[in-house]
DNA sequence: TAATGTTTAATTGTGTGCAATCAAATTGAC
DNA sequence: GTCAATTTGATTGCACACAATTAAACATTA
């Protein structure tokens, strides 16, 4: 009854299975998921947790050198680093040179997560129980993909 | 001056480019907005145009069931589905047989969205640019994955 | 049938994402 | 130097996501 040959109901690339966009959205929720108990001790999000593995790599970055890696605008980037400050993780202040930028720097209780995160990373791994091939695989796949499309 | 050789700033695991998750998070944004400009003109969001994928496939499904078929809660759905109900696109019931659950179905309007929608699929394959093997192997990757941490 | 437990949506509160707009600072052409 | 254009963050408003709680309906079992 409800296949009228006149609807696409049918048409593959209708399916959910079938379009790239779907597993990637999914997927990446479940893998935020993956992350939300391991964060919840550092009383972290998983993209506040982003912001802190940049940080920890460079010390400072401008709130628009954060965005550009991170694909992310001030728009999120603004209340969420507000949010990092009013816990003393991180530091806000103009950059005396170019009084439209912010510079982010860690205070010592940033720093400090990095002790307590440095698990994580092996910690996922080991939950998401991917072969070691199929992890590199992928990633460099996702990697290459989004490098094309930035 | 900022390798402390005591921090893991240099862990391999830490940085972005080595992890799987970042750039699944990012790549899921990134094409979301792809989809942005061309769900502009059906006036439907990404989440929203998953929940259509779904109905104009089925017909009629309950809340539950779209929660289970894209990994959302009723917290995010329930606010969504009324939305799409206020525009008159689908219909929100409980069902007779079980007061628990509230089928959600097509109304005519929301119906018709699927001939504006058709093209969408081509144009978003278009947009990205993707050689056909490799958009096929992703998504056997992605799918695969997803099913395995279901 | 009465008590208990389970299933299902809805609600509430917090935190992103992002488009659109605004305002301040800087840069460039003249 | 001055005006216009550009850069950069901040703000606002809307729509997800999701944890936690609540409430109603159903199922089970004594």
């Amino acid at each position: 009854m409800s296949n009228d040959p006149s609807s696409n109901a049918s048409n593959p690339l209708f399916q959910l299975e079938n379009q790239l966009c779907f597993p990637l959205y999914a997927l990446s929720r479940m893998i935020t998921k993956a992350y939300q108990p391991l964060l919840l001790e550092l009383d972290l999000t998983y993209p506040q947790y982003l912001v802190f593995l940049l940080l920890w790599e460079h010390q400072e970055l401008t709130v628009k050198e954060l965005g550009e890696k991170l694909f992310l605008d001030s728009g999120t980037l603004t209340p969420l680093l507000k949010r990092l400050e009013q816990k003393q993780w991180i530091s806000r202040r103009r950059d005396p040179r170019d009084e439209r930028s912010v510079i982010i720097g860690l205070l010592p209780a940033g720093q400090q997560l990095q002790a307590r995160a440095c698990q994580i990373p092996e910690e996922i791994i080991a939950k998401l129980n991917m072969p070691q091939a199929d992890f590199e695989a992928l990633r460099l796949q996702l990697n290459a993909l989004l490098i094309q499309l930035a």
